[in-house]
RNA sequence: GAGCCGCUAGCUCAGCAGGUAGAGCAUCGGCCUUUUAAGCCGAGGGCCCCGGGUUCGAGCCCCGGGCGGCUCACCA
């Protein structure tokens, strides 16, 4: 018998025990009328003699998180979604029985209790349980109440176990959840339409990424896991929907790391006759009206560095932004030669075939990318690597675009949209050679579909994705990107 | 995919130079009617991640593997 399967027996010949008494150990029958966090809020700030008057009989449902027993009393703490409070279990008020039962009782098991409100020697405001009802037995021991739950597998195995010994870990979650109702009141205020467009593609498009692949049985087709909702979202601008988003997954088969889950969520939303201007202005907006939000205000420090989101943001371009923090002159960097002897310089490592336009983003993500902590509008992107974004008036060969980064992480992406149907055309065709000339064995499909329904007219729109996931680390000081994800991707056992 | 680190009781962690595997919490038994990391007395609980090797002897050393973490690579 394995050691941990003792421990079970014993609870389950507990269990048992119950039963024999007439006592289900899984009934539905108690009604709560409150909380821990409203009893709290209630009554945390009166004195013992005021908390005397109050009569009020109280119904509170949770876990058993810890135990302090005595023969004829004991006091333990009960856990439910908000938080926590103690509960007094004495004989002279829930009765012999009661205290026995509460005998049988283990941490880990699920209780209502009903009672009154008062305030121990201690001063811990406390319930003072008049009744005590099992609602679900425990079976497996909890982890300790002290420590937690550290170990970093179980804790995203288990992610159950995680959320009842950490509270931290809950907080994230709440967060998360508020984060993304504040950007859906944003933009729905602003008359944008939430949309949601497909997960499955026959042909993977709106970004550059390794898909996911599928099979539909009925219809008898390949299907790919969504890899980027654009090109959907783009055909609903030519419906003359104009102000759309999605919040929503999409699904990347590539390497995972502290910033990259195989599935993760993504804010992506276009504003027909708008710029990327616009949208530097709106998600400046956007940010420091959640942080304002969720944290109160504009600075907070990420991963020990303080991070301040007062606006406006700097914006510089990708060249200047590689002169400011990569001491190189950008006249170097426009010289495909030179550009490659710089990025070797910092230890890059190249093959040979880049483009001048992949070393240069090479040696921002190397250089750059990570020093960005406090929030920063990278612009003007180059024209090849920014296959949707229309080109730069100014100079052809650049693309009317940004990223913003804060705490050296890529937050948001964002494009005025290409919206000639002849120039998409031809900028796919590019890309589709290029693909072929490095990667022989994956081809890139062109979506005829979308470049169709670019014909019939696309508003000129700028258009952003948000990294939500990648937002909410940067909210929750978390460092890793299985902290904000509430299932992260593991292997299996 | 590569490098580095980790994996010991249900949980959190010790363990050394290679010499019978430890603590706290949790569990079980006893005492205890305001405790709060309750306390006191007693007890049980281990494939030391898996497999091979070296050795009289391996949790510890060597080789292979698994899972996880970090870094790198990949990643518009």
């Amino acid at each position: 018998m394995e050691p941990i399967e003792e421990l079970r027996q014993q609870q389950l010949k507990k269990l048992e025990e119950l039963r024999r008494q007439g006592i289900d150990p899984f009934p539905n029958d108690f009604r709560v009328n409150t909380t821990t966090a409203e009893i709290h809020r209630r009554f945390q700030d009166l004195p013992a003699e005021e908390l005397e008057k109050v009569k009020d009989c109280f119904n509170l449902a949770g876990r058993i998180v810890s135990i302090r027993s005595f023969g004829k009393a004991a006091f333990f703490h009960l856990q439910d979604r908000k938080g926590k409070i103690q509960v007094y279990v004495k004989k002279e008020f829930v009765g012999e029985e009661a205290l026995e039962l509460f005998s049988c009782l283990d941490i880990g098991d699920l209780v209502g209790i009903s009672g009154i409100i008062f305030r121990t020697k201690t001063g811990e405001l406390t319930v003072r349980a008049n009744e005590i009802k099992l609602l679900a037995k425990s079976l497996r021991p909890l982890p300790e109440k002290w420590h937690g739950l550290r170990d970093v597998e179980t804790r995203y195995r288990q992610r159950y176990l995680d959320l009842i010994a950490n509270p931290s870990v809950r907080e994230i979650f709440y967060k998360r959840t508020k984060i993304i109702q504040l950007l859906r009141q944003f933009l729905d205020k602003r008359d944008f339409l939430e949309v949601e467009t497909p997960m499955m593609h026959s042909i993977p498009g709106g970004a550059a990424a390794r898909p996911f692949k599928t099979h539909h049985q009925a219809l008898g087709i390949d299907l790919y896991l969504r890899i980027a909702p654009e090109l959907y979202l783009k055909r609903l601008l030519i419906g003359g929907l104009e102000r759309v988003y999605e919040i929503n997954r999409n699904f990347r088969n590539e390497g995972l790391s502290t910033i990259h889950n195989p599935e993760f969520t993504l804010l992506e939303f276009y504003q027909a006759y708008a710029t990327y201007h616009d949208l530097m202005n709106l998600t400046e907006e956007m940010l420091t009206s959640i942080a304002q939000e969720v944290l109160g205000e504009m600075k907070f420090s990420y991963q020990g560095q303080e991070i301040d989101l007062t606006p406006p943001w700097p914006r510089l371009t990708l060249l200047q932004a590689i002169e400011n923090y990569g001491k190189a002159k950008a006249e170097d960097l426009l010289n495909k030669e030179n550009a490659a002897r710089f990025a070797r310089k910092i230890g890059l490592e190249l093959s040979g075939k880049e483009s001048l336009a992949e070393i240069q983003v090479g040696i921002f993500d190397m250089i750059v990318e990570p020093r960005l902590i406090q929030p920063t509008f990278v612009t003007h992107y180059p024209r090849e690597v920014s296959p949707l974004a229309r080109v730069d008036e100014k100079n052809p060969e650049l693309t009317e675009r940004f990223e913003l980064y804060i705490g050296g992480l890529e937050i948001a992406n964002a494009f005025c949209e290409l919206n000639d149907p002849l120039e998409q055309r031809e900028r796919f065709n590019q890309q589709q050679e290029r693909r072929r000339e490095f990667e022989a064995d994956e081809g890139l499909e062109i979506d005829e579909d979308f470049l169709c329904a670019l014909e019939y007219a696309m508003p000129p729109a700028a258009g952003e994705g948000i990294g939500i996931d990648r937002l909410v680390m940067i909210f929750t000081d978390s460092a890793s990107i299985r902290e904000v994800i509430i299932f992260p991707q593991l292997r299996p056992k």
